[in-house]
DNA sequence: TACAGTTACGGACCGCGTAAGCATA
DNA sequence: TATGCTTACGCGGTCCGTAACTGTA
């Protein structure tokens, strides 16, 4: 089994089973490729693929075994190569964040222009979605990081890092009647339809529960994915919003007043991901470090070596982290 | 970048970094071994070991970064030439079991015997510990699977399939007052002093809590990690044991009593569980379906292909996981 | 007659083993 | 002098590209 092999099979089957596309593909000749893939079933000692007279149609089970692995092989051997490239000061390649909407929007900015500016070479793409979309595109090595809040059980086997901590806080236009309450209650937000986020953010500590438990009623007037969206009808006075408070930009909301509410909600805390295992390219520590100082080379790599999240909180136990 | 020289590596390392005794592992030449090494770092451009003149001193950073990887890749090269010899109907290997006391004491027995019946080429092997040692060994893929009750979390990453539920049960002398109860209740119990299993192996719905819940207080006299314990000082009428009802032999404990607490206690599940991505030798399915007549292969193969230990737990939602 | 895969063949290369060289304890 | 790595060299295998062949739409 030779890792070339390996690659001529990925191709071919990449390539819909057509071996003369792989090979042009691949740079080299078709029979070549033919020879090898046959010799690989040799070894073996089964087949990789169905065959119509000469044709392929189809990969047989054993063969999708085999291919699996092969993915695999192939993704560390070119995690080898690109050590190499990192190692020779080379900080050409790509960055594939998945954040959601509010990281997005209000966090990354500043971070991203920080970095393009440092690494113009680096291909950097943003993915956006829900929670368990990007759950499901990390799970699949579709991203490198994935910055998002709470529920750390859509991620199993993953390293998550703790970037900061944030409030949800309540945004009313500037002469509401609960900007002159002395200090916000819960009874004096339900007094007032509530715009907020889709139930699927919010996560655990949900919003409904919250004042359930304190025999209040919330009236969800409207949920939005997202802060804009939030702003948008409050503006319209069509409630009182209750969203994160980095999604309040002092700049362009002056028409919106900001009620702190950390004595009211449960904090969230935001973090940063990867699948353990994945390889980190020199230039995705100083993204990391950008992101959060306290994400230091030296503690994600410990964070790495951590064999569970217990351990990996453990290390981040002394650190403060930041209340935004 | 050869597999030969991912092989290499790793065997020079594996042998103190000495090259001489690497390649007569290898059952091959110490020079051409010496060159392969060489050629990959020249390929990589970085070098793999520091060097003292000719002998090798240590391992480099990257070089251990690259080490980590190959390892990966020799053992998915290894998965797949497994594969091969699988499919060819050869069942020899190895099978190494990672289980809790209960599991392999009252449940594996029958199991096992009947394995090594159907299987004699395979070397199989019991790794006893707790659930926190059992979950290091797995991580470090020093088991095939594992057996087990409670904590999913100490393992993320992993494939779990439900076995079998059971509860705790009270164990007395034969002729002790609360046989003659009609129904158990847990004030009576409160009334002996118990001993039961040192207290890291009851989890979650842990008996103290259970009791505080109550407003009773449990006198624990003696806490054993394992039945048999128990049952020995049960027998010397130290206490009232509470214990797994499978841990109760009908045959050996006719001097005991085993009373059901099913309505008192909580149920726990047992499970068997892999590290996702490792490979399942043949004799390995027949092995699950032995432990447990709905672990199919047709329906671990499905919960291999799930995403996360949620959608696992659905596939099974519809079996009736037997209660022991 | 295109198209796709197999078979055949020759050249270049490469991995391996043997043998000799060199540095260190 | 023994140990252990490197260098040198020749053999054999293998990978690859070209070219010719075969079966199918």
């Amino acid at each position: 089994m030779k890792l070339n092999q390996l690659r001529y099979l990925v191709s071919v089957i990449q390539n819909n089973l057509n071996i003369t596309a792989a090979a042009s593909k691949l740079h080299t000749s078709q029979p070549g490729v033919s020879k090898q893939i046959k010799l690989l079933e040799d070894e073996l000692g089964f087949p990789l693929f169905e065959r119509d007279g000469r044709q392929l149609i189809a990969v047989t089970p054993a063969g999708l075994q085999v291919v699996e692995r092969a993915l695999r092989i192939l993704e560390e051997s070119q995690n080898i190569r690109l050590l190499s490239t990192d190692l020779n000061g080379n900080a050409a390649g790509s960055l594939v964040l998945g954040t959601t909407h509010t990281q997005a929007r209000f966090i990354l900015p500043p971070i991203v222009s920080n970095f393009i500016r440092k690494y113009p070479d680096v291909d950097l793409h943003l993915r956006q979605g829900s929670t368990d979309q990007l759950a499901d595109l990390a799970s699949r090595d579709q991203t490198d990081l994935i910055i998002a809040t709470g529920n750390h059980d859509l991620f199993p086997g993953f390293v998550l890092l703790p970037l900061f901590d944030w409030y949800r806080c309540v945004v009313v236009p500037k002469n509401h009647p609960l900007t002159r309450e002395k200090s916000l209650t819960l009874k004096a937000i339900s007094r007032y339809p509530v715009i907020t986020y889709n139930f699927s953010y919010s996560g655990r500590s949900s919003l409904p529960a919250m004042f359930e438990s304190a025999s209040l009623k919330l009236k969800t007037v409207l949920t939005a994915t997202d802060a804009d969206v939030i702003k948008t009808y409050v503006r319209l006075g069509l409630g009182v919003g209750i969203m994160a408070s980095i999604g309040f930009e002092a700049v362009n909301d002056r028409d919106l007043a900001l009620l702190p509410c950390q004595h009211l909600f449960t904090p969230h805390r935001s973090w940063v991901g990867f699948k353990r295992g994945r390889l980190l390219r020199g230039y995705m520590f100083e993204f990391l470090k950008l992101l959060a100082p306290h994400l230091t080379r030296r503690r994600v790599e410990a964070a790495i070596r951590a064999r569970n999240q217990a351990e990996i909180d453990d290390l981040f136990s002394d650190i403060v982290i930041p209340l935004l």
